[in-house]
RNA sequence: GGGGUUGUAGCUCAGUCGGUUAGAGUGCCAGCCUGUCACGCUGGAAGUCGCGGGUUCGAGCCCCGUCAGCCCCGCCA
């Protein structure tokens, strides 16, 4: 088909914008035909730009034979400029913006054609690995075109809300160097050092802090990090993290300057938060949520019945009891008519979830209409189960989901469950009162989960490594247990948690080189290590570092909590699979031998020489030596096969020769 | 590294107990159609049943392996 020049054509409106105003005026459109409609000699065709849909029309009366004749011949998505008189509509159509006017048709320019797509962009149900192999038609889609502009929107009011309070933007570099703990690294090899690495940043942790000690004050950064890890629904390999990072600062202060970054970014979706966001101790967040991350949509927590069966018939109970501490009995109630919509099947399939998890299964007290049902009510006598319903409080109906084991297997498997049944609840959908006790979609939940252990133990590494990272700051109180015993030092760090997503985590960091020196040699880094590897950071704490802390927030996260979806492929644009590929370039993928030899990633064994007509020709550039080497191995070979290629390794052995064609050549 | 799940026409899917010619809707192509907006009507083309091997007289269906997508555990300071 021949193509039209979009030559001196200019836009005079966006195409959602058109109303019953404009009609009479003569408007020129841009964009992608959506879907023509061919009546004949009357015919309809939607034209799509960024800003909306507008309907374009053109007939026998109204248009000459050649411009219905263009018309028909377009096709969906193909390219096009239209001009054209708005007017009303005969009849109009009120799910549509525009769906008042239409625009009758004067002229038409096919900017480009487009052959048929390999998905539909109306459809909900595109297998995804269709739509990430041609992710930049997926890109058309009206869904993903809203979540970009709200990513760029966040993005924005981030950097808006920072430079107000004068914070200052910075680049930090993307080749630096690979650091220990945390995740793997993805590594690039260095061509001018051989041998050596840069690694991509995991995050820029030590350069914000290093600017602190330049004294900068106030630094922010809205930057790409990269993890070599398995990935999640909620986790890419590359990642987009909002950094900041403070001087002369406490935790409260940080916390200061994030909610009302929180309350505005809510905001642009239509939801209203409160301030300040609630503090939550990680130790309180274990005990009644069973998470460092607590969906507090969910006001249901994790109750300790261990002394309620201390004196019970139930052995697995009662032995946990008399275990003093070691082992506990912890529950989830719920109350009312909530216990009524679990079925039986809906708690066997909990009761699977929980045995996948190390549970020995998933004992449950029911009170209904009938009394108690439970799987262990045989165990029970009258005053235990009297004990056991004075407890919980049972008034009328409720449902008791019981764990026996240590406070971490425990927390694991209640507050999974917790989550589950929560989320199951919520899908029910069957009393909207239940909503203030159970997920509410429409509910965002914020909260800080504050006074991180700074230390835990690592069976695969038979010693302490930080929770959060070595730089962060033990908590005041808590020094003098840094040697004496480290497990219960807890940490100035802090996370901010959002409807059970982990949004961003920081910390008050380490500013004076004694107490992070100490830190090393806790986490098994000796001194050498440490000069060796963080030298640099040693020497500005040691230059006038203030004290600073600071935060990142993933970006990629927040936004799709924002946008109301359960995987952060749908707010990035060009994201990775979940064996972390790009379908669309195909990356990663193989590269050229030559490139591989110049990063010095393969052996510098190979020398090919050519066999030309008086002399060698080295492809690679090989050394006098090497090629006197080769020359007197030639010298050895018959003249047939002199002719053509010869590989050496690094010793001067032949390892192949090639027969090129070609004039003779004879020794 | 481990577990679960999916893979059939461009797309979304159905396919009975293993049975001889693998279907539907949609999209695509062609024709007709003056008020459509998921236009309608008529006709047509369209398949490496992910790939490889095996069992069988016979495999889309059963078995083994493998690849790819998705979800989870481990991992992710």
């Amino acid at each position: 088909m021949r193509l039209d020049q979009l030559g001196d054509f200019q836009r005079t409106h966006r195409n959602g914008d058109l109303r019953l105003d404009h009609a009479g005026q003569t408007v020129r459109l841009l964009g992608w035909c959506r879907r023509v409609r061919n009546l004949g000699s009357l015919v309809f065709l939607d034209l799509r730009d960024r800003w909306g849909l507008v309907q374009l029309v053109a007939n026998e009366e109204t248009a000459d034979p050649q411009l219905l004749a263009k018309l028909k011949a377009v096709r969906s998505e193909f390219v096009l400029a239209a001009e054209g008189v708005v007017a009303g509509r005969e009849s109009r159509n009120p799910n549509m913006a525009t769906g008042d006017v239409e625009i009758r048709l004067t002229g038409l320019r096919i900017l480009n054609t487009a052959a048929p797509l390999p998905f539909p962009l109306e459809d909900e149900g595109v297998g995804e690995d269709l739509r990430l192999t041609y992710r930049f038609l997926d890109l058309r889609r009206e869904e993903l075109q809203r979540n970009m502009v709200l990513r760029s929107e966040v993005a924005n009011l981030t950097r808006n809300h920072f430079r107000e309070l004068d914070f200052i933007e910075f680049e930090t570099p993307i080749l630096t160097k690979s650091t220990p703990e945390g995740a793997r690294d993805y590594l690039v090899p260095s061509r001018v050092h051989a041998g050596e690495f840069f690694a991509l940043p995991q995050s820029p942790q030590l350069f914000k802090q290093l600017l602190q000690v330049s004294g900068f004050e106030r630094y922010v950064q809205i930057c790409r990090c990269f993890r070599d890890e398995d990935l999640r629904a909620d986790r890419q390999p590359e990642f987009t993290q909002v950094d900041v990072e403070m001087s002369f600062v406490r935790q409260e202060d940080i916390q200061g300057v994030i909610e009302p970054l929180m309350v505005k970014v809510s905001k642009l979706v239509g939801k209203d938060v409160l301030t300040p966001f609630p503090r939550l101790p990680y130790r309180e967040a274990m005990e009644w949520y069973g998470s460092d991350k607590p969906d507090l949509r969910c006001a249901i927590k994790i109750q300790d019945v261990t002394a309620p069966f201390a004196t019970s018939g139930f052995n697995l109970f009662r032995a946990a009891a008399d275990s003093q501490g070691q082992r506990r009995v912890r529950a989830l109630f719920f109350p009312g008519e909530a216990a009524g919509l679990l079925s039986r099947k809906a708690l066997d399939g909990y009761q699977d979830q929980a045995k996948q998890m190390g549970a020995g299964g998933l004992p449950y007290a029911k009170w209904g209409k009938d009394g108690l049902s439970s799987s262990f009510k045989k165990f029970l006598d009258a005053a235990a189960e009297a004990a056991l319903k004075d407890h919980f409080r049972v008034e009328g109906e409720g449902l008791a989901i019981f764990a026996v084991g240590t406070d971490t297997q425990t927390s694991r498997i209640l507050g999974d469950l917790r989550v589950k049944i929560a989320t199951d609840l919520a899908a029910t959908e069957k009393d909207p009162a239940l909503s203030t006790l159970f997920h509410d979609k429409n509910t965002f939940a914020f909260l800080w989960v504050v006074d991180f252990p700074l230390l835990e133990w690592s069976e695969e590494h038979q010693r302490f490594i930080a929770c959060h990272h070595p730089f962060t700051s033990p908590h005041p109180d808590d020094l003098d247990l840094l040697e004496t015993n480290p497990g219960a030092c807890r940490a100035v760090a802090y996370d901010l948690v959002l409807n059970g997503y982990e949004l961003g985590g920081g910390s008050i960091r380490i500013h004076d080189a004694e107490t992070q020196s100490r830190m090393f040699r806790i986490i098994g880094i000796g001194e050498a290590e440490a000069r060796a590897k963080f030298g640099f950071l040693l020497d500005a704490l040691s230059f006038g570092a203030p004290p600073h802390g600071g935060l990142a927030l993933g970006l990629d996260r927040l936004v799709m909590l924002l946008a109301g979806k359960d995987n952060i492929r749908e707010v990035i644009a060009f994201p990775k699979t979940s064996q972390a590929r790009c379908l669309m370039t195909d990356a990663p993928s193989p590269v050229d031998e030559r490139q591989l030899r110049e990063l010095h990633l393969l052996p510098e064994a190979k020398q090919t020489y050519r066999v030309g007509a008086v002399f060698f020709e080295s492809a690679e550039g090989g050394s006098p030596e090497l090629r006197g080497q080769a020359l007197q191995q030639i010298g050895q070979l018959t003249p047939r096969q002199a002719q053509g290629l010869v590989t050496f390794d690094a010793q001067g052995q032949i390892l192949d020769t090639q027969t090129l064609s070609g004039p003779t050549f004879e020794f």
